[in-house]
DNA sequence: CAGTGAGCGAGCTTCCGCTTGACTT
C-alpha cells in the first residue's frame, strides 16, 4: 500500500494516472459527488441561513468507507477533483466526509492526463478554495429551491408529479415559443429567375447556369422579366475573381461533438453519449464530457506529426483555440483522441463511426486553412433590366478541408457553388438557351432536434456538458415533449419556362414540411410553459441563467457571500410561490371548437387525466362522448372538423366467424380488436377507410405469429412458455418471469415452471415501475 | 397494452451536476 492517496472524480482516470505516478502513489475515484441534499426533503434549513443538510448518497456509501479507510493508512491524501466548481466541491465534500486532517491534505489540479502536467502538480499543491466551494453550495441550494418549491405548485396547479427547474423549464420554453413561432408563420412566395446559357464559341453541350439575384412578388413580375429575354442578346458584362479562406472548426466540446454526430451520423445525444463513454472507459479519447476547446501540448505535437507524415508539411498549421461559449469552466481538454496515430481502434462500428469523427475533428483543427478561388460573372442584355449572375468556387489549396468539412443544421442551404465554369472572357456572347421563373416559397422557422437545442442552450449558458442529454430526457419523461417524425404535405407551385420563343406555364407540386427526429412540444408542456410564464417569469427568462452566474462568479471570487445572494433571490421568489398557490386557479386548457352538426352539441377539446381529449356535449350531459386527440394533433391549434373525425371510431368493419371487427386508435396508433385480442393495424392503414378483407388477412397473419411466439404452454395453470424480443421467457397471468441461465427452454415442464415462479416471486421485491 | 374521463384521501412526486454500473420482457 503506498503511503500517498490521490482521489480524482473518475475511475478510468484513476487507472491513468496511477501508471504515471508509479509506486508510493494509490490513485482512487470518488465517482463524482458523494455528499447530496437528502432527496427526500428540502434538505436547506432556510431559517438558519439556507444552511444545507448533506447526506452521503447511498449509491456512495461504499466508496467513501472504503476511501476512508485508504485515508487512514495513507501519510498524504491528494485531493485531485476537477479545476471547476463542481471538481472544488467535491474535494471538500470529501475533505469533510473522510475526516481528513488538513496537514496531511493537499489539493492538486491539472488540465491535461499526462505525465508532465501531473508530475509539476504534484509540485504546486494547494489548499481548498472555499470561494469557490461556496459558489457551488449556492449553485446547488439555488436550484435545490427552485426545483423543490415550484414542482409542487405545478402538483396542485395543473398534475402531480411534473417538474420545474432552472434548466428543463427555460429548455421548454425554448420548444413551446418556436412551435407558436411556426404555427403563426404564414408562407409567402417569390418568383426566382434562372437562366442557362452557352458561351457562343463553344460548343453545345457547354452551358452555364446563371440567376437574377432579386425575386419577385408575383407571377406578372416574373412574365415581364421573361417576356424581355425572348429577343435579348445576352453577354458576359462582368468576371470577378476573389480569393477567401476557409479557417478548421475548433476541436470537439460536448456540445459541438453531439451536434455533429447528430448531423453527420444520426446518432441521437444518449447514443453519442454512450460511444464516447465507450471509447473514453477503452482508453481511445480523452474525456467526453467538457466544455472546452483546448488541446495539451502533447496533443498538437502528434496531430502535427500525423499531418505531416500523412499529407505533407504544408498540411500543418498548429493552432490554439479559445473557448467562447458562455460560463464556460474549462476543466478538462476538448474531446480528441488519446493517440493521434490510432486510425484504427477495436470497437463496435457505432463507436468506431463516432471515434472517426473525432479523429478526423481533431486532426483538422490543427490543419492548414483552405483557400478558395470564388469566380462570379455576370450575364446581362441591353433588353432585360436585371442581371443574371452565376458564382463557381474553386478550391485551390483544399488544407483541412482534405480530412473534415462541419455539417449546417439547415440543409436547404442554397449556399452551395459546387458548379463548374467553363472558360470565359469579358464582353463573350452568351446564347440563351433556357429562362424559368419558379414560384418559391418561404421556410417557416425550423423545429429542434436534441442537438440543436444543446447548441441554443449552449449559447445562452443555460445546463452543462453533463446535463444536456438528461435533461432534454426529462422533458419527454415528464409528457411535456416529443421527439417525433411528422410526414410531409404537398403543395402547389407555378413555373414559367422561356424555351426557343414560346413561355410556358405550368403547377406543378412539391413536398414540403417532413420533419426527422425533431421535437414537438404536446399540450401538457405547453400548459406548463404557459403557466410558468406567467407566474414564475424571472425564473424562465432567457437571461435568468446568465445573471445568476455572474452572482456565482462574485461568491467564488469573496465578493459576494453566498447566503445572502440566495436569500436575496429566496424572499421575492418565495413569495411568489404563495401568492401563486393561494391566489391562482388550476391550469386547465379548453378550448371550444364549435358545435357538432349532427347532435347540435358543444364540441371542446381539452386536457383530461389520461391526455388530451375531444368531447362532444358539456360537461354536465350525460350523453357527452369522448374521444383522445391523435398525434401531432394540440388542443391550441386542433380544427373541429379534425376533433368530429376522431368521433367516426371506433368503426364495426364487419363479421369474421361469429366475431365483431372493430377498428379504432389506442395509445399504440391504430388497432383491430377481434376476439378479445389487439392487432396493430400498422402506419399504412387507415382505421376509417381499410376494408374487411384487409382485416381478415392481418387477423389470420397475427394468428401464425402468435402460435410461432408460443413454445409450451401449461393451460391448466395458466402459464406460458414464449418467445420474447429478448429470447424466451415465462409467463403467468400479466407477470414474466427470467429463465435462467443454461436452462434451454424447451426442457421446462410444470414443476419447474412452478419453481422459478415461486422462487421469483419470493425473492427480491419487484422492481419499481417508471 | 389499446375499454377509462366519480370522488375520497394517504402518501408520493420534484431540482442540477458530478460519476458509473445494474438491468432490461
Amino acid at each position: 500500500m503506498g503511503e500517498n492517496l490521490v482521489i480524482v472524480e473518475s475511475p478510468a482516470k484513476a487507472k491513468t494516472i496511477e501508471k504515471f505516478l508509479g509506486s508510493g502513489f494509490t490513485v482512487k475515484s470518488s465517482f463524482g459527488h458523494i455528499r447530496d441534499l437528502s432527496k427526500k426533503n428540502l434538505g436547506i434549513d432556510i431559517e438558519n441561513g439556507f444552511e444545507p443538510e448533506y447526506l452521503i448518497s447511498d449509491d456512495k456509501k461504499k466508496v467513501v468507507s472504503e476511501l476512508k479507510a485508504l485515508a487512514k493508512k495513507a501519510q498524504t491524501v491528494w485531493l485531485a477533483s476537477d479545476e471547476d466548481r463542481e471538481g472544488e466541491a467535491i474535494a471538500w465534500h470529501l475533505f469533510k466526509t473522510l475526516d481528513l486532517k488538513p496537514e496531511k491534505t493537499k489539493r492538486i489540479v491539472f488540465h491535461e492526463i499526462t505525465k508532465d502536467a501531473i508530475l509539476n502538480a504534484i509540485e504546486n499543491p494547494r489548499g481548498i478554495d472555499m470561494n469557490l466551494v461556496m459558489a457551488q453550495q449556492a449553485r446547488r441550494v439555488l436550484d435545490r429551491l427552485v426545483g423543490f418549491e415550484l414542482s409542487p405548485v405545478l402538483w396542485k396547479k395543473v398534475k402531480p408529479k411534473l417538474s420545474a427547474g432552472r434548466v428543463q423549464s427555460v429548455a421548454l420554453r425554448l420548444i413551446v415559443e418556436r412551435e407558436r413561432e411556426i404555427q403563426q408563420f404564414s408562407a409567402k412566395s417569390q418568383f426566382k429567375v434562372e437562366g442557362l446559357f452557352n458561351p457562343a464559341d463553344q460548343a453545345k453541350t457547354v452551358k452555364v447556369t446563371a440567376e437574377i439575384p432579386e425575386r419577385f412578388d408575383n407571377e406578372e413580375a416574373a412574365l415581364k422579366v421573361l417576356k424581355s429575354c425572348i429577343d435579348a442578346q445576352f453577354q458576359i458584362s462582368d468576371i470577378e475573381e476573389k480569393e477567401s479562406r476557409r479557417t478548421p472548426p475548433a476541436p470537439f466540446t460536448t456540445s459541438t461533438l453531439q451536434q455533429e454526430a447528430s448531423r453527420k451520423l444520426g446518432f441521437s445525444l444518449n447514443q453519442t453519449m454512450k460511444s464516447a463513454q465507450n471509447l473514453y472507459e477503452s482508453g481511445y479519447i480523452t474525456y467526453m464530457r467538457t466544455d472546452s476547446v483546448n488541446l495539451s501540448k502533447m496533443a498538437i505535437a502528434s496531430a502535427k506529426q500525423v499531418i505531416t507524415d500523412m499529407y505533407g508539411k504544408e498540411y500543418s498549421k498548429t493552432r490554439q483555440y479559445a473557448t467562447k461559449s458562455k460560463g464556460a469552466q474549462e476543466a478538462h481538454e476538448a474531446i480528441r483522441p488519446t493517440y493521434m496515430s490510432n486510425l484504427d481502434i477495436e470497437a463496435s462500428p457505432q463507436d468506431k463511426r463516432l471515434y472517426n469523427l473525432i479523429w478526423k475533428r481533431t486532426l483538422a483543427s490543427q490543419m492548414a486553412d483552405a483557400t478558395i478561388q470564388r469566380t462570379q460573372i455576370s450575364i446581362t442584355s441591353a433588353s432585360v433590366a436585371h442581371k443574371f449572375e452565376a458564382t463557381a468556387d474553386r478550391v485551390t489549396f483544399d488544407g483541412f478541408l482534405k480530412v473534415y468539412m462541419e455539417s449546417k443544421d439547415d440543409d436547404s442551404s442554397e449556399e452551395d457553388h459546387e458548379m463548374m465554369l467553363p472558360a470565359l472572357t469579358k464582353g463573350q456572347q452568351m446564347n440563351r438557351l433556357a429562362i424559368k421563373a419558379t414560384e418559391k416559397y418561404t421556410q417557416k422557422p425550423p423545429r429542434y432536434t436534441e442537438a440543436s437545442l444543446v447548441k441554443k442552450l449552449e449559447e445562452l449558458g443555460i445546463g452543462r456538458p453533463s446535463t444536456y442529454a438528461p435533461t432534454i430526457s426529462t422533458l419527454s419523461q415528464r409528457g411535456y415533449i416529443v421527439k417525433d417524425n411528422r410526414p410531409g404535405q404537398e403543395r402547389s407551385y407555378k413555373e414559367l419556362l422561356l424555351e426557343k420563343s414560346e413561355i410556358v406555364s405550368a403547377v406543378k407540386t412539391e413536398v414540403w414540411g417532413v420533419e426527422k427526429s425533431k421535437l414537438f412540444p404536446e399540450d401538457i408542456g405547453i400548459l406548463v410553459n404557459d403557466f410558468l410564464v406567467e407566474n414564475f417569469q424571472k425564473i424562465v427568462d432567457y437571461n435568468f441563467t446568465a445573471g445568476i452566474e455572474e452572482n456565482f462568479d462574485l461568491v467564488a471570487e469573496g465578493k459576494l457571500v453566498w447566503n445572502r445572494l440566495i436569500s436575496d433571490f429566496y424572499t421575492p421568489f418565495h413569495t411568489r410561490v404563495d401568492e401563486t398557490l393561494t391566489i391562482s386557479r388550476p391550469a386547465s386548457a379548453e378550448r371550444v371548437l364549435g358545435t357538432d352538426p349532427k347532435s347540435g352539441k358543444k364540441v371542446l377539446v381539452r386536457l383530461g387525466r389520461f391526455g388530451p381529449l375531444a368531447q362532444i356535449g358539456d360537461t354536465d350531459d350525460p350523453e357527452k362522448r369522448f374521444m383522445s386527440l391523435s398525434k401531432g394533433q394540440l388542443i391550441e391549434t386542433i380544427t373541429l372538423e379534425e376533433a368530429l373525425k376522431l368521433f367516426d371510431l371506433p368503426r364495426v368493419v364487419g363479421d369474421h366467424n361469429g366475431q365483431e371487427i372493430v377498428c379504432a386508435i389506442g395509445r399504440f396508433g391504430p388497432y383491430i380488436r377481434y376476439n378479445g385480442s389487439f392487432i396493430s393495424l400498422g402506419k399504412d392503414n387507415d382505421p376509417r377507410t381499410v376494408t374487411l378483407e384487409k382485416c381478415i388477412s392481418l387477423i389470420e397473419e397475427h394468428s401464425t405469429k402468435e402460435a410461432q411466439k408460443s413454445i409450451k404452454s401449461f393451460a391448466e395453470e395458466g402459464i406460458d412458455i414464449l418467445n420474447g424480443r429478448f429470447g424466451a421467457y415465462i409467463k403467468k397471468g400479466k407477470n414474466n418471469y427470467k429463465i435462467p441461465k443454461g436452462v434451454a427452454p424447451e426442457s421446462i415442464d410444470l414443476e419447474m415452471a412452478r419453481e422459478i415462479i415461486a422462487k421469483a416471486d419470493n425473492g427480491s421485491k419487484p422492481r419499481k415501475k417508471r
